[in-house]
DNA sequence: ATTAGGG
DNA sequence: CCCTAAT
């Protein structure tokens, strides 16, 4: 009777008998489940938006020629002859015209708008190219890292913000039909729309948009001329945010001829000086598509290259779907900037592409043409070192406007938004191979950015300007190795998605503190002045620091194998190593209730441990018998008692024996252990 | 959603 | 821990 008792309670072994079924699947208590994250827009920007824009009320840029233009990719041609004329209402509205071939130079291009379906109206700048923007540098010892960046800060800032700029868009379609528009391009700023044409930015794309099209609005920015143009009345509602680069592409699911950084023949000529063999040295970015050495063809047009060229390239890479950070916002370094050297591939030059922020120097061939093109100037015997950046990017950024805004004040809008984060000051990083080069003092020959060859690539980085922190690395730089977890830094992953398919916001979870304490980057930096701010509005604006990090995070150059943005996707968890009594627990449970119910034994010990995944209790006890079967001496981490470990062998050697877990084991079970199956189905 | 395994 | 295929 005793031994009878015995075996049902916990089978021959001390453990329980594995013939015991498990209830139906569908009718077993769901206990546990991993939590669902909800979705919606941390709109983190607003309130520092909301005061920018004020302050943006009384800025230069604020009061400067904004002559705008918005337009609306794709989703056909009435629907561009709409906006077409919205468009010229707009014009008209703002008393600027239209300088399709004089603003050229200096073109800056932005990019990425993206408009929200939650909100209805948030769109994002992802990008900010700035074409042409050539320098020069001595590769004399004389020359100063610095120098460097500081040429390369003045002449963003010369471009973005000194000079007035306007927005002006277009809705460039294959072929001929924008090229003015492209011409004028110095800043570019590519909308991409979510699906849900519902909410509409501008009463251009309520007018005619198909109800579930996808479309592209682009926006450029260009250096402004007229200086009579009225400043639109800044609207009280807007918001901005900051979001992941990955998603605005990967809703991007139409082609997109403007994802791309093109130069305008105009630009070409006028700088066809600085320039010269750089844009020879462009890689051909379809087999089918011709050199373009011939000056101010069309074939540098983005439409000679749109954007479903990343879709595609982008699905025939394996989508990997990144677990969404469960609580923690602190992570370790897991690992390295890569900042590989940009190849001409076609792939490769995606990347750069959705890269968010870097820009990238090359030399001699493979330099992709939406990028930089660094070149070492032909007559080496001077030692200069000629560098053309020729795209950087900003960080992304949500703009909320009300449904009621007209397309001025949406162009307004982002362009105060922009010149917000530009016109706070910017600081160039300089970056070697991905290295960034922090050493100012060094020159440029001592640095390598003047050796030539054996360097794929030389790379600068927007910084936030932070006058309290002069040259502080907001990233680790060459993270070689993992870092403690008590030593919290961001990690850039890659959430690629290949599939072009949009996937849901992740709204960053409660700000850590460990945001506040890196605030390099914050929000705070891009507000010129705090000094009109409230105290209100100050304290708020630092409980909003995590999402600005992220921006500004978007500022740097970014290996495109782990850009992150939010970290909260694609975010490796905190590691939590187990603890002894966990471990015990989890050998406690597998005992009773054998390996390959790992739900079961998450239920049993580690209901509570909502960090405890069943995943993770069993990668637990996969290491734990890993553990025990090796030597003392090789086990890391806090020690496992013996008695666990032997524990651990021996239930791990009769569960495998006896397979719980499925059927065709049942025979052989039933073979060892009859009395007990028999008993327990009586029981049953 | 779980399980099983590879990385 | 992550990522996925297979249930």
């Amino acid at each position: 009777m005793v031994l009878l008792k015995r075996t049902l309670d916990h089978g021959v072994n001390g453990y329980p008998s594995p013939a015991i079924p498990r209830a139906p699947r569908s009718i077993r208590k769901r206990g546990f489940r991993q939590k669902k994250r909800e979705g919606g827009q941390v709109c983190a920007f607003e309130l520092l938006a909301t005061v920018a824009g004020k302050l943006l009320e009384e800025s230069e840029c604020s009061s400067a020629s904004s002559s705008a233009a918005v337009g609306f990719d794709q989703c056909g041609i009435d629907k561009n002859a709409a906006i077409k004329k919205e468009l010229l209402d707009v014009d008209k509205t703002l008393g600027g015209e239209h300088d399709d071939q004089g603003s050229s130079e200096g073109s800056v291009f932005f990019s990425g708008l993206q408009r929200d379906t939650c909100k209805g109206k948030l769109e994002t700048v992802k990008e900010v190219t700035a074409d042409h923007v050539s320098l020069f540098a001595s590769s004399a010892c004389s020359e100063k890292v610095d120098c460097e960046s500081k040429l390369v800060t003045q002449k963003i800032n010369d471009v973005f913000v000194k000079h007035s700029c306007k927005i002006d868009g277009s809705s460039p379609k294959c072929g001929e039909s924008d090229d003015t528009n492209l011409d004028n391009g110095l800043i570019r700023k590519l909308l991409c729309t979510n699906g849900d044409a519902s909410g509409d930015i501008t009463t251009a794309n309520k007018s005619s948009a198909p109800a579930n099209c996808e479309e592209n609005v682009n926006l450029t920015l260009c250096r402004g001329s007229n200086p009579n143009a009225s400043s639109l009345k800044h609207g009280s509602d807007v918001k901005l945010n900051c979001k992941d680069d990955d998603e605005i592409l990967s809703r991007c699911s139409k082609p997109n001829n403007t994802m791309k950084a093109f130069r305008s023949p105009t630009c070409v000529e006028d700088h066809k000086l600085l320039m010269s063999g750089c844009w020879k040295t462009v890689p051909k970015l379809k087999d089918d598509e011709p050199s373009n050495t011939d000056g101010g063809s069309k074939q540098n047009y983005p439409c000679k290259r749109p954007s479903y060229e990343i879709d595609r390239s982008q699905r025939n890479t394996p989508f990997k779907k990144r677990r969404l950070l469960e609580r923690s916002s602190v992570v370790t370094y897991d690992g390295g900037i890569s900042c590989e050297s940009v190849s001409n591939s076609p792939e490769k030059e995606i990347d750069v592409e959705k890269n968010l922020s870097a820009g990238k120097l090359h030399e001699g061939k493979g330099m992709p043409s939406s990028v930089f093109c660094r070149q070492k100037s032909c007559n080496s015997r001077n030692s200069q070192v000629r560098l053309s950046i020729k795209s950087f990017k900003v960080p992304e950024l949500f703009i909320e406007v009300s449904e009621s805004t007209t397309v001025g004040s949406l162009k307004k809008t982002v362009l105060e938004a922009v010149t917000t984060i530009l016109g706070s000051g910017l600081r160039v990083g300089v970056l070697l191979q991905g290295k960034k080069i922090r050493d100012d003092s060094r020159t440029l020959l001592q640095s390598g950015i003047a050796q030539s060859d054996d360097m794929d690539t030389v790379g600068f980085m927007l910084e936030p300007n932070s006058p309290s922190q002069p040259s502080p690395p907001i990233y680790p730089e060459e993270p070689p190795s993992p870092l403690p977890c008590d030593s919290p830094k961001f990690v850039n992953r890659s959430q690629v998605n290949p599939n072009g398919d949009s996937f849901a916001i992740k709204t960053p979870e409660k700000p850590s503190i460990t945001y506040s304490n890196r605030s390099s980057g914050s929000i705070k930096d891009l507000v010129p002045s705090t000094t009109e701010l409230t105290d209100k509005t100050v304290s708020n604006s630092k409980a909003l620091v995590s999402v600005p990090e992220e921006s500004m995070e978007a500022l740097t150059v970014v290996p495109m194998s782990q850009r992150s943005k939010r970290p909260d996707i694609g975010q490796r968890r905190t590691r939590r190593p187990f603890s002894v009594s966990e471990v015990e627990a989890l050998v406690r449970a597998v005992e009773k209730l054998g390996t390959g119910r790992w739900r079961d034994v998450k239920l049993c010990s580690f209901e509570n441990a909502k960090h405890r995944t069943y995943v993770d209790l069993k990668d637990k006890w996969k290491t734990l018998v890993h553990t025990a079967r090796i030597s003392p001496q090789q086990r890391r981490g806090e020690p496992v008692p013996q008695d666990l470990l032997d524990r651990v062998l021996a239930a791990q050697s009769y569960w495998s024996e006896h397979q719980a877990k499925q059927h065709g084991k049942q025979q052989q079970q039933q073979g060892i252990f009859p009395k007990l199956t028999d008993s327990v189905a009586g029981k049953a």
